[in-house]
DNA sequence: GACGCAACTGCAATCATTTGCAACTTATTC
DNA sequence: GAATAAGTTGCAAATGATTGCAGTTGCGTC
């Protein structure tokens, strides 16, 4: 309940409701594992609930999304969420090779904000920010391939 | 065809194949205004060949992409393709408000490259790269409108 | 604790993107 | 220039995500 309090304040700010369903997909992801995709979020809050929805769910994760209350995470294209930890906040790098995510310390994107804050007036939405890329361990296995490789 | 025949070494050197489809998908993202939606560059490059399908159109441009031959750039949740200008490389800033998109130099992302290389052996695809958030103009008009604005 | 309204949900339809497959083409080899 | 192997295409079907709408429900007000 701690955890989810913070969720409902900022809902009653917006003027939005405080539904079953909402409650259920906030359990569901605070209680499931790190970036769930959308169908694990889907299947754990419909176990409770079978009239649930996928709509319900989209639409839920989005609104989430923009109170701050979830983060999303953008891997292979498709949407995954966690729960936003104000004292933990970080960022994602995603392997497009093996899909894996690593977190990351807004240390090394502070500067970075800062400057096109300064340079371009372009406030960055860091609280959803996601690099790709090649992790370490997809990045030498390409080596040993040949320049050509796949 | 000066500006192709990059593009078309590419597609040689990773064992590909020329079709007239890729050549004309190819033209139109050149001809055509810059950060193209892909039913733009559909409805473009079926004007000479009716038969063309979009699923080729998606996987042309997917390949394009990864050979480096269009950079892609994330418009409110929709694919967009750019002709990749080696002279001017450059990144986007997308705006979640209004939509536009800004171009952004390289400069001010090579520090940020570097460091997740040295400190975490990830390789940021930075060809491909976009920061989502709120340009000048609309960050302004939501000051206007209060922090509960929307 | 009933009333009223805007927010919310479920359903079905729709859009954007991807994929499986059989038929067809490109480019290579002889 | 015919045979061939591998890459490509169009079509149709599948998947991921969004949206319109009519009915339902949370919640502030009396």
């Amino acid at each position: 309940m701690s955890k989810h309090s913070g969720a409902l304040k900022e809902l009653r700010a917006k003027g939005c409701r405080l539904t079953p369903q909402r409650l259920l997909i906030l359990e569901a992801i605070a209680e499931g594992s790190a970036h769930m995709g959308v169908d694990e979020v889907f299947r754990r809050a419909r176990e409770s609930y079978p009239y649930l929805d996928v709509a319900t769910v989209y639409r839920t994760l989005r609104l989430f999304r923009e109170l701050g209350v979830v983060t999303e995470v953008g891997i292979a294209d498709r949407l995954h969420f966690e729960l936003t930890d104000p004292a933990a906040r970080h960022h994602h790098m995603v392997c497009k090779v093996c899909g894996s995510a690593f977190d990351l310390s807004p240390y090394y994107l502070e500067q970075f904000r800062e400057t096109l804050s300064r340079e371009f007036g372009f406030e960055p939405d860091l609280g959803n920010f996601t690099v790709t890329g090649t992790c370490v361990r997809c990045g030498s296995r390409k080596e040993l391939r040949g320049p050509i490789g796949n």
